[in-house]
DNA sequence: TAAATACCCCCTGAAAACAGGGTACTACTT
DNA sequence: AAGTAGTACCCTGTTTTCAGGGGGTATTTA
Protein backbone atom coordinates (compact mmCIF):
# COMPACT_ATOMS: atom_id res chain seq x y z
CA UNK A 1 0.00 0.00 0.00
CA UNK A 2 3.05 2.38 0.46
CA UNK A 3 3.26 4.81 -0.29
CA UNK A 4 0.03 6.34 1.16
CA UNK A 5 -1.07 9.24 -1.15
CA UNK A 6 -2.45 12.32 0.76
CA UNK A 7 -3.96 15.47 0.03
CA UNK A 8 -3.86 18.77 2.13
CA UNK A 9 -5.65 21.39 2.06
CA UNK A 10 -5.80 24.61 3.86
CA UNK A 11 -5.67 28.05 2.96
CA UNK A 12 -3.35 29.31 5.38
CA UNK A 13 -0.20 29.28 3.69
CA UNK A 14 2.08 29.18 6.27
CA UNK A 15 0.71 26.40 7.89
CA UNK A 16 0.49 24.75 5.01
CA UNK A 17 4.01 25.11 4.39
CA UNK A 18 4.18 23.64 8.29
CA UNK A 19 2.46 20.82 7.48
CA UNK A 20 4.84 19.72 4.24
CA UNK A 21 7.75 20.15 6.32
CA UNK A 22 6.22 17.67 8.78
CA UNK A 23 5.38 15.28 6.52
CA UNK A 24 7.92 15.35 3.46
CA UNK A 25 10.41 14.08 5.88
CA UNK A 26 8.53 10.30 5.42
CA UNK A 27 8.39 8.76 2.28
CA UNK A 28 5.77 6.50 3.67
CA UNK A 29 3.48 9.98 2.52
CA UNK A 30 3.34 10.90 -0.90
CA UNK A 31 1.25 14.51 -1.58
CA UNK A 32 -0.23 14.39 -4.76
CA UNK A 33 -1.74 17.69 -3.73
CA UNK A 34 -2.16 20.51 -1.86
CA UNK A 35 -5.35 23.13 -2.11
CA UNK A 36 -6.31 26.10 -0.36
CA UNK A 37 -10.47 25.50 -0.78
CA UNK A 38 -12.15 22.36 -0.24
CA UNK A 39 -14.28 23.13 -4.14
CA UNK A 40 -10.28 22.13 -5.47
CA UNK A 41 -9.98 18.80 -3.63
CA UNK A 42 -13.22 17.75 -4.58
CA UNK A 43 -12.64 18.21 -7.97
CA UNK A 44 -9.71 16.15 -8.05
CA UNK A 45 -11.26 13.68 -6.51
CA UNK A 46 -14.46 13.26 -8.41
CA UNK A 47 -12.03 13.20 -11.61
CA UNK A 48 -9.87 10.69 -10.48
CA UNK A 49 -12.63 8.87 -8.92
CA UNK A 50 -11.94 5.56 -11.13
CA UNK A 51 -8.48 5.20 -9.92
CA UNK A 52 -9.92 5.86 -5.95
CA UNK A 53 -5.97 6.28 -5.30
CA UNK A 54 -6.28 8.89 -2.76
CA UNK A 55 -5.61 7.73 0.71
CA UNK A 56 -6.42 10.78 2.94
CA UNK A 57 -7.49 13.74 2.96
CA UNK A 58 -6.10 16.54 5.91
CA UNK A 59 -8.28 19.57 5.66
CA UNK A 60 -8.73 22.98 7.30
CA UNK A 61 -12.49 23.73 8.08
CA UNK A 62 -12.50 27.25 7.73
CA UNK A 63 -11.87 27.83 3.33
CA UNK A 64 -12.78 29.73 0.52
CA UNK A 65 -15.80 28.40 -1.77
CA UNK A 66 -15.63 24.84 0.26
CA UNK A 67 -15.20 24.56 3.90
CA UNK A 68 -13.93 21.24 5.40
CA UNK A 69 -16.86 20.42 7.07
CA UNK A 70 -18.73 20.37 3.49
CA UNK A 71 -15.69 18.95 2.01
CA UNK A 72 -15.73 15.93 4.70
CA UNK A 73 -19.46 15.23 3.51
CA UNK A 74 -18.19 15.08 0.24
CA UNK A 75 -15.65 12.85 0.47
CA UNK A 76 -17.56 10.69 2.68
CA UNK A 77 -21.22 10.21 0.62
CA UNK A 78 -18.27 9.99 -2.79
CA UNK A 79 -15.36 8.37 -1.88
CA UNK A 80 -15.73 6.09 0.91
CA UNK A 81 -12.34 4.68 0.81
CA UNK A 82 -10.44 7.95 1.16
CA UNK A 83 -9.89 8.96 4.99
CA UNK A 84 -10.53 12.49 6.22
CA UNK A 85 -8.61 14.54 9.12
CA UNK A 86 -9.78 17.52 9.85
CA UNK A 87 -6.94 20.30 11.35
CA UNK A 88 -8.26 22.90 12.82
CA UNK A 89 -7.37 26.41 14.90
CA UNK A 90 -11.19 26.80 16.15
CA UNK A 91 -13.38 23.74 17.56
CA UNK A 92 -16.67 24.36 18.49
CA UNK A 93 -19.22 21.85 19.53
CA UNK A 94 -21.17 22.02 16.81
CA UNK A 95 -18.65 21.88 13.74
CA UNK A 96 -17.58 18.58 15.78
CA UNK A 97 -20.82 17.06 16.41
CA UNK A 98 -21.39 17.44 12.40
CA UNK A 99 -18.34 16.41 11.53
CA UNK A 100 -18.81 12.93 13.81
CA UNK A 101 -22.02 12.35 12.50
CA UNK A 102 -20.69 12.85 8.79
CA UNK A 103 -17.97 10.08 9.85
CA UNK A 104 -14.90 11.99 9.72
CA UNK A 105 -11.66 10.15 11.11
CA UNK A 106 -10.09 12.22 12.70
CA UNK A 107 -9.82 15.54 14.52
CA UNK A 108 -6.64 17.50 15.87
CA UNK A 109 -6.11 21.08 16.60
CA UNK A 110 -3.93 23.14 15.35
CA UNK A 111 -1.85 23.62 18.07
CA UNK A 112 -0.88 20.30 18.36
CA UNK A 113 2.56 18.47 18.41
CA UNK A 114 3.59 17.34 15.12
CA UNK A 115 4.04 14.22 16.68
CA UNK A 116 0.51 13.96 18.18
CA UNK A 117 -0.36 15.08 14.14
CA UNK A 118 1.60 12.04 12.79
CA UNK A 119 0.10 9.71 15.03
CA UNK A 120 -3.07 10.59 13.84
CA UNK A 121 -2.32 10.12 10.28
CA UNK A 122 -0.94 6.66 11.45
CA UNK A 123 -3.77 5.51 13.45
CA UNK A 124 -6.00 6.84 10.98
CA UNK A 125 -4.26 5.44 7.69
CA UNK A 126 -4.45 1.76 9.95
CA UNK A 127 -8.26 2.38 9.80
CA UNK A 128 -8.50 3.56 13.33
CA UNK A 129 -10.19 7.33 14.20
CA UNK A 130 -8.22 9.70 16.25
CA UNK A 131 -9.18 12.97 18.15
CA UNK A 132 -7.20 14.98 20.22
CA UNK A 133 -8.00 14.46 24.11
CA UNK A 134 -8.90 18.34 23.64
CA UNK A 135 -11.35 17.58 21.14
CA UNK A 136 -13.20 14.66 22.78
CA UNK A 137 -13.79 16.92 25.67
CA UNK A 138 -15.67 19.46 23.98
CA UNK A 139 -17.15 16.98 22.30
CA UNK A 140 -17.99 15.63 25.40
CA UNK A 141 -18.82 19.40 27.24
CA UNK A 142 -21.07 20.11 23.96
CA UNK A 143 -23.26 16.83 24.98
CA UNK A 144 -23.71 17.95 28.10
CA UNK A 145 -24.39 21.07 27.95
CA UNK A 146 -27.39 22.54 28.15
CA UNK A 147 -26.94 25.21 24.93
CA UNK A 148 -27.61 22.38 22.33
CA UNK A 149 -30.59 20.87 24.43
CA UNK A 150 -32.25 24.38 24.81
CA UNK A 151 -31.77 25.12 20.86
CA UNK A 152 -33.28 21.44 20.22
CA UNK A 153 -36.07 22.51 22.88
CA UNK A 154 -37.34 25.33 20.56
CA UNK A 155 -39.34 24.61 17.81
CA UNK A 156 -39.00 26.11 14.06
CA UNK A 157 -41.10 28.56 14.95
CA UNK A 158 -39.91 29.48 18.00
CA UNK A 159 -36.59 29.97 17.31
CA UNK A 160 -38.11 31.85 14.24
CA UNK A 161 -39.89 34.55 16.72
CA UNK A 162 -37.04 34.60 18.78
CA UNK A 163 -34.84 35.62 15.71
CA UNK A 164 -37.46 37.98 14.72
CA UNK A 165 -37.70 39.50 18.73
CA UNK A 166 -33.92 39.88 18.51
CA UNK A 167 -34.31 41.88 15.40
CA UNK A 168 -36.04 44.50 17.03
CA UNK A 169 -39.45 43.66 15.76
CA UNK A 170 -42.63 44.57 17.41
CA UNK A 171 -45.12 42.11 18.45
CA UNK A 172 -47.34 43.18 15.54
CA UNK A 173 -44.52 43.43 13.06
CA UNK A 174 -43.63 39.97 13.64
CA UNK A 175 -47.11 38.86 13.45
CA UNK A 176 -47.64 40.80 10.18
CA UNK A 177 -44.24 39.20 8.34
CA UNK A 178 -45.60 35.81 9.71
CA UNK A 179 -49.25 36.05 9.12
CA UNK A 180 -49.99 35.12 12.52
CA UNK A 181 -52.21 36.96 14.97
CA UNK A 182 -50.74 39.11 17.34
CA UNK A 183 -51.77 36.65 20.18
CA UNK A 184 -49.88 34.03 18.85
CA UNK A 185 -46.91 36.23 18.41
CA UNK A 186 -47.59 37.37 22.34
CA UNK A 187 -47.78 33.27 23.19
CA UNK A 188 -44.50 32.34 21.53
CA UNK A 189 -43.01 35.31 23.36
CA UNK A 190 -44.52 34.13 26.35
CA UNK A 191 -43.08 30.48 26.11
CA UNK A 192 -39.74 31.56 25.46
CA UNK A 193 -39.73 33.68 28.27
CA UNK A 194 -40.54 30.80 30.25
CA UNK A 195 -38.23 28.19 28.74
CA UNK A 196 -35.48 30.47 28.55
CA UNK A 197 -35.77 31.34 32.01
CA UNK A 198 -35.19 34.95 31.43
CA UNK A 199 -36.82 38.02 32.26
CA UNK A 200 -37.67 40.01 29.18
CA UNK A 201 -36.43 41.35 25.33
CA UNK A 202 -33.40 41.85 26.86
CA UNK A 203 -33.35 38.46 27.96
CA UNK A 204 -34.43 37.06 24.95
CA UNK A 205 -31.70 39.05 22.83
CA UNK A 206 -28.95 37.82 24.49
CA UNK A 207 -30.17 34.12 24.05
CA UNK A 208 -30.69 34.66 20.15
CA UNK A 209 -27.50 35.89 19.88
CA UNK A 210 -25.77 32.83 21.90
CA UNK A 211 -27.74 30.57 20.22
CA UNK A 212 -26.79 32.59 16.85
CA UNK A 213 -30.14 32.95 15.59
CA UNK A 214 -28.47 36.90 14.93
CA UNK A 215 -25.62 38.69 13.70
CA UNK A 216 -24.62 41.11 16.28
CA UNK B 1 24.45 44.04 10.83
CA UNK B 2 24.12 40.64 9.27
CA UNK B 3 22.97 37.94 10.04
CA UNK B 4 19.57 39.16 11.83
CA UNK B 5 18.47 37.76 15.23
CA UNK B 6 15.13 36.74 15.45
CA UNK B 7 12.68 35.08 18.29
CA UNK B 8 9.54 33.51 16.95
CA UNK B 9 6.60 33.39 19.73
CA UNK B 10 3.71 31.26 19.08
CA UNK B 11 1.75 28.52 20.85
CA UNK B 12 0.71 26.77 17.40
CA UNK B 13 3.46 24.03 17.09
CA UNK B 14 2.65 23.61 13.45
CA UNK B 15 2.84 27.33 12.40
CA UNK B 16 6.03 27.47 14.33
CA UNK B 17 7.43 24.39 12.22
CA UNK B 18 5.87 26.52 8.75
CA UNK B 19 7.77 29.89 10.01
CA UNK B 20 10.70 27.91 10.59
CA UNK B 21 10.60 26.29 7.41
CA UNK B 22 10.91 29.54 5.70
CA UNK B 23 13.11 31.31 7.46
CA UNK B 24 15.76 28.43 8.15
CA UNK B 25 17.30 28.74 4.28
CA UNK B 26 17.46 32.20 4.43
CA UNK B 27 21.00 32.62 6.05
CA UNK B 28 20.36 36.33 6.98
CA UNK B 29 18.26 35.61 9.89
CA UNK B 30 19.24 33.23 13.25
CA UNK B 31 16.72 32.17 15.19
CA UNK B 32 17.59 32.32 18.71
CA UNK B 33 14.92 31.35 20.31
CA UNK B 34 11.29 29.98 19.71
CA UNK B 35 8.69 30.23 22.19
CA UNK B 36 5.27 29.10 22.96
CA UNK B 37 4.28 32.30 25.43
CA UNK B 38 5.04 35.99 25.65
CA UNK B 39 6.31 35.63 28.82
CA UNK B 40 9.42 33.45 28.15
CA UNK B 41 9.90 36.04 25.04
CA UNK B 42 10.15 38.68 28.00
CA UNK B 43 12.24 36.90 30.11
CA UNK B 44 14.59 35.65 27.32
CA UNK B 45 14.96 39.94 26.35
CA UNK B 46 15.19 41.08 30.06
CA UNK B 47 18.27 38.40 31.17
CA UNK B 48 19.96 39.33 27.79
CA UNK B 49 19.25 43.14 28.20
CA UNK B 50 22.85 44.21 28.37
CA UNK B 51 23.50 42.82 25.00
CA UNK B 52 20.54 43.79 23.23
CA UNK B 53 20.92 42.06 20.38
CA UNK B 54 17.90 40.49 19.30
CA UNK B 55 16.72 42.36 16.13
CA UNK B 56 13.25 41.31 16.02
CA UNK B 57 10.18 39.30 17.64
CA UNK B 58 7.90 37.86 15.61
CA UNK B 59 4.84 36.88 17.89
CA UNK B 60 1.02 35.21 17.48
CA UNK B 61 -1.33 37.08 19.09
CA UNK B 62 -2.86 34.60 21.44
CA UNK B 63 -0.64 32.68 23.68
CA UNK B 64 -0.91 31.61 27.28
CA UNK B 65 0.87 33.68 29.79
CA UNK B 66 1.44 36.87 27.93
CA UNK B 67 -0.62 37.24 24.60
CA UNK B 68 1.75 39.15 21.80
CA UNK B 69 -0.19 42.31 22.41
CA UNK B 70 1.05 42.65 25.91
CA UNK B 71 4.57 41.32 24.43
CA UNK B 72 5.14 44.14 21.93
CA UNK B 73 4.04 46.39 24.81
CA UNK B 74 6.97 45.13 26.71
CA UNK B 75 9.38 45.03 24.04
CA UNK B 76 8.33 48.52 22.80
CA UNK B 77 9.33 49.70 26.57
CA UNK B 78 12.41 48.00 27.39
CA UNK B 79 13.61 47.15 24.43
CA UNK B 80 13.13 49.76 22.27
CA UNK B 81 15.58 48.71 19.09
CA UNK B 82 14.04 45.47 19.02
CA UNK B 83 11.54 44.71 16.44
CA UNK B 84 7.83 43.62 16.66
CA UNK B 85 6.10 41.75 13.90
CA UNK B 86 2.98 39.96 14.91
CA UNK B 87 1.05 37.40 12.95
CA UNK B 88 -2.20 36.63 13.68
CA UNK B 89 -5.41 34.80 12.67
CA UNK B 90 -7.53 36.44 14.61
CA UNK B 91 -7.32 40.95 13.89
CA UNK B 92 -9.94 42.95 15.18
CA UNK B 93 -10.16 46.37 14.92
CA UNK B 94 -9.26 46.75 18.94
CA UNK B 95 -6.29 44.40 18.58
CA UNK B 96 -4.80 46.15 15.51
CA UNK B 97 -5.80 49.88 17.57
CA UNK B 98 -3.58 48.90 20.51
CA UNK B 99 -1.03 46.81 19.07
CA UNK B 100 -0.61 50.75 16.85
CA UNK B 101 -0.57 52.56 19.69
CA UNK B 102 2.13 50.49 21.21
CA UNK B 103 4.12 51.13 18.11
CA UNK B 104 4.26 48.01 16.67
CA UNK B 105 6.20 47.70 13.72
CA UNK B 106 4.28 44.80 11.55
CA UNK B 107 1.30 42.97 11.07
CA UNK B 108 0.49 40.14 9.00
CA UNK B 109 -2.61 37.52 9.13
CA UNK B 110 -1.57 34.11 8.45
CA UNK B 111 -3.25 33.41 5.99
CA UNK B 112 -0.85 35.77 3.92
CA UNK B 113 1.97 34.31 1.28
CA UNK B 114 5.64 33.43 2.25
CA UNK B 115 6.51 36.32 -0.11
CA UNK B 116 4.61 38.78 1.74
CA UNK B 117 6.10 37.54 5.16
CA UNK B 118 9.29 38.02 4.40
CA UNK B 119 8.80 40.79 2.84
CA UNK B 120 7.33 42.64 6.28
CA UNK B 121 10.46 41.05 7.94
CA UNK B 122 12.70 42.95 5.24
CA UNK B 123 10.99 45.82 5.35
CA UNK B 124 10.80 45.90 9.04
CA UNK B 125 14.59 45.37 9.57
CA UNK B 126 15.45 47.77 7.16
CA UNK B 127 13.28 50.33 9.99
CA UNK B 128 10.65 50.37 8.15
CA UNK B 129 6.80 49.61 9.55
CA UNK B 130 4.55 46.76 7.41
CA UNK B 131 1.50 45.95 7.68
CA UNK B 132 -0.66 44.00 5.41
CA UNK B 133 -3.38 45.46 3.07
CA UNK B 134 -6.24 43.66 4.98
CA UNK B 135 -5.08 44.81 8.26
CA UNK B 136 -5.25 47.93 6.88
CA UNK B 137 -8.53 48.13 5.44
CA UNK B 138 -9.60 46.52 9.18
CA UNK B 139 -8.08 49.48 11.07
CA UNK B 140 -9.44 51.85 8.64
CA UNK B 141 -12.76 50.56 8.78
CA UNK B 142 -12.50 50.85 12.57
CA UNK B 143 -11.45 54.18 12.38
CA UNK B 144 -15.15 55.69 10.78
CA UNK B 145 -16.77 52.89 12.28
CA UNK B 146 -18.87 54.75 14.68
CA UNK B 147 -18.70 51.79 17.45
CA UNK B 148 -15.76 53.66 18.96
CA UNK B 149 -17.28 56.69 18.36
CA UNK B 150 -20.17 55.67 19.74
CA UNK B 151 -18.61 54.34 23.28
CA UNK B 152 -17.26 57.53 23.55
CA UNK B 153 -20.17 59.71 23.03
CA UNK B 154 -22.17 57.34 25.81
CA UNK B 155 -21.14 58.91 29.06
CA UNK B 156 -20.68 57.19 32.16
CA UNK B 157 -24.18 56.63 33.57
CA UNK B 158 -25.20 56.28 30.23
CA UNK B 159 -23.03 53.33 30.20
CA UNK B 160 -23.91 51.85 33.66
CA UNK B 161 -27.53 52.35 32.52
CA UNK B 162 -27.13 50.77 29.11
CA UNK B 163 -25.59 47.53 30.81
CA UNK B 164 -28.03 47.00 33.68
CA UNK B 165 -30.93 47.23 31.10
CA UNK B 166 -28.92 44.51 28.91
CA UNK B 167 -28.79 42.51 32.13
CA UNK B 168 -32.35 42.72 31.77
CA UNK B 169 -33.25 44.76 35.21
CA UNK B 170 -36.41 46.59 35.08
CA UNK B 171 -36.62 50.47 34.71
CA UNK B 172 -37.59 50.43 38.93
CA UNK B 173 -34.91 48.02 39.98
CA UNK B 174 -32.62 50.42 37.88
CA UNK B 175 -33.73 53.49 39.63
CA UNK B 176 -33.70 51.90 42.84
CA UNK B 177 -29.38 50.54 42.70
CA UNK B 178 -28.62 53.58 41.47
CA UNK B 179 -30.62 55.50 44.02
CA UNK B 180 -32.21 57.46 41.24
CA UNK B 181 -35.70 58.73 40.12
CA UNK B 182 -37.58 56.16 37.48
CA UNK B 183 -37.93 59.03 35.78
CA UNK B 184 -34.52 59.67 35.08
CA UNK B 185 -33.45 56.40 33.92
CA UNK B 186 -36.68 56.41 31.60
CA UNK B 187 -34.95 59.43 30.12
CA UNK B 188 -31.58 57.39 30.30
CA UNK B 189 -33.86 54.72 28.28
CA UNK B 190 -35.27 57.47 25.74
CA UNK B 191 -31.79 59.42 25.06
CA UNK B 192 -29.89 55.84 24.37
CA UNK B 193 -32.37 54.88 21.99
CA UNK B 194 -32.57 57.70 20.74
CA UNK B 195 -28.43 58.28 20.30
CA UNK B 196 -27.59 54.38 19.33
CA UNK B 197 -30.77 54.69 16.71
CA UNK B 198 -32.38 51.64 17.97
CA UNK B 199 -35.86 51.00 18.40
CA UNK B 200 -36.27 48.74 21.95
CA UNK B 201 -34.49 46.75 24.38
CA UNK B 202 -33.68 43.93 21.95
CA UNK B 203 -31.60 46.87 20.09
CA UNK B 204 -29.76 48.40 23.20
CA UNK B 205 -29.27 44.68 24.91
CA UNK B 206 -27.38 44.12 21.13
CA UNK B 207 -25.41 47.32 21.21
CA UNK B 208 -24.41 46.75 24.90
CA UNK B 209 -22.80 43.27 23.86
CA UNK B 210 -21.34 44.84 21.04
CA UNK B 211 -19.82 47.30 23.25
CA UNK B 212 -18.60 44.99 26.07
CA UNK B 213 -20.42 46.34 28.60
CA UNK B 214 -22.09 42.41 29.52
CA UNK B 215 -20.40 39.09 28.95
CA UNK B 216 -23.49 37.92 26.90
C1' DT C 1 -18.38 84.30 30.51
C1' DA C 2 -21.32 82.12 27.48
C1' DA C 3 -21.96 77.69 25.62
C1' DA C 4 -21.91 73.00 25.82
C1' DT C 5 -22.19 68.69 28.26
C1' DA C 6 -23.34 65.58 31.85
C1' DC C 7 -26.46 64.67 35.03
C1' DC C 8 -30.95 64.55 37.21
C1' DC C 9 -36.06 64.96 37.56
C1' DC C 10 -41.13 65.33 36.05
C1' DC C 11 -45.65 64.87 32.97
C1' DT C 12 -48.95 62.68 29.64
C1' DG C 13 -50.71 59.17 26.93
C1' DA C 14 -50.49 55.40 23.78
C1' DA C 15 -48.42 51.16 22.73
C1' DA C 16 -46.23 47.23 23.94
C1' DA C 17 -44.71 43.83 27.03
C1' DC C 18 -45.58 40.71 30.61
C1' DA C 19 -48.23 37.25 33.68
C1' DG C 20 -51.64 34.00 34.12
C1' DG C 21 -54.92 31.51 32.63
C1' DG C 22 -57.49 29.05 28.58
C1' DT C 23 -59.10 26.29 23.86
C1' DA C 24 -58.31 23.58 19.75
C1' DC C 25 -56.36 21.26 15.85
C1' DT C 26 -52.65 18.28 13.87
C1' DA C 27 -49.17 14.92 13.71
C1' DC C 28 -46.53 11.66 15.57
C1' DT C 29 -45.52 8.13 19.19
C1' DT C 30 -46.42 4.67 22.38
C1' DA D 1 -56.39 4.87 22.09
C1' DA D 2 -53.92 7.90 25.00
C1' DG D 3 -50.18 10.78 25.34
C1' DT D 4 -47.04 14.29 23.71
C1' DA D 5 -45.31 18.14 21.08
C1' DG D 6 -46.04 21.73 17.99
C1' DT D 7 -48.80 25.13 16.24
C1' DA D 8 -52.17 28.78 16.54
C1' DC D 9 -55.40 31.55 18.91
C1' DC D 10 -58.04 34.03 22.70
C1' DC D 11 -59.15 36.61 27.36
C1' DT D 12 -58.18 39.52 31.48
C1' DG D 13 -55.31 42.37 33.63
C1' DT D 14 -51.13 44.90 35.21
C1' DT D 15 -46.74 46.75 34.35
C1' DT D 16 -43.37 48.63 31.43
C1' DT D 17 -41.80 50.68 27.49
C1' DC D 18 -41.70 54.27 24.42
C1' DA D 19 -42.46 58.97 22.34
C1' DG D 20 -43.15 63.56 23.08
C1' DG D 21 -42.71 67.21 25.69
C1' DG D 22 -40.93 70.10 29.98
C1' DG D 23 -37.70 71.42 33.58
C1' DG D 24 -33.22 72.28 36.46
C1' DT D 25 -28.03 72.32 38.37
C1' DA D 26 -23.09 71.56 38.10
C1' DT D 27 -19.00 71.28 35.60
C1' DT D 28 -16.13 71.68 31.85
C1' DT D 29 -14.63 74.09 27.81
C1' DA D 30 -14.16 77.40 24.15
Amino acid sequence: MKPYKLIIADDHKMFLDGLLSILKSNKDYDIVLTANSGKNVAKYLDINNAKDKIDLVITDVNMPDMNGIQLNKHIKENHYKTKTLVVSMLHDTTTIQTLTKDNVDGYVPKNAEKEELLKAIENILNGEKYFSQSIKEVYLKGMFSNEKDIMESLSKREKEVLKLIAEEHTTQEIADTLFLSKHTIESYRKNLISKLEVRNLAGLTKYAIKLGLVDD
